[in-house]
DNA sequence: AAATTATATCGTAATATTGCAATATAGATT
DNA sequence: AATCTATATTGCAATATTACGATATAATTT
């Protein structure tokens, strides 16, 4: 099929897995580590930086953009991205819970 | 194409976007909430819990299994599997390091 | 206003993912 | 050893994702 049946699952469930979904492929990975690096970026910084084409990293933008990763604000000619601390609270927060759990019970 | 270039991005980048792609989809985070409060599960726990096939349940673990997010362990007749802490821990150092640089730098 | 610069969108091809029925495998039980 | 129980694998259809050339849009500069 190819279609995740969203409607059986948690709002929560859907929403942490479309971030991490998002996040998901080392292209949008590498945008992230270069907003860390450079801390806010232009599509055409990307372009440079990345064996990839104008549109394909406009769209890898615009999936990070739709979740919240980062945000964008027009600047003149150019659209000035930069990231979203939030989002990766919550996604820390989710990692803190998991690794709570796990260290407080071995393994079968 | 569906195909994305790998050989362009480092190992590091290659295997934070595999680990996160494979907590991308609903059924997966439900999977790893269930081991979270249950510590442990074998298939058929989840095939209970989640209105998903028995194949497609044994898939979704298979891809977790694969990036290292769970461990199972053979137990009779049935697999026992529960989560490994370290995939947690690599993911929320590499989340750790957006927030802080996040916080920061004022977005643009 | 024409040209330039920067980004987004459209259309399309190739590939990947999701999901399930059917079947295979393997240990446990009778 | 035949049956049962638990899980994995195979094959397939439907849908999603990835990537890019071509083109559209919109602000900037000449």
């Amino acid at each position: 099929m190819g279609i995740t049946k969203s409607e059986h699952f948690t709002d929560h469930q859907n929403e942490l897995a479309n971030v991490l979904k998002a996040l998901g492929h080392p292209a949008r990975v590498a945008i992230v580590e270069y907003l860390i690096q450079h801390k806010q970026c232009i599509c055409g910084d990307i372009v440079n930086e990345l064996p990839l084409s104008q549109a394909t990293i406009s769209q890898h933008l615009r999936e990070l953009k739709q979740v919240g990763i980062i945000q964008g604000n027009i600047e003149g000619n150019s659209i000035c991205y930069c990231l979203n601390p939030q989002v990766f609270e919550q996604i820390t927060k989710f990692m803190g819970i998991v690794i709570e759990s796990v260290t407080k019970n071995k393994c079968c």
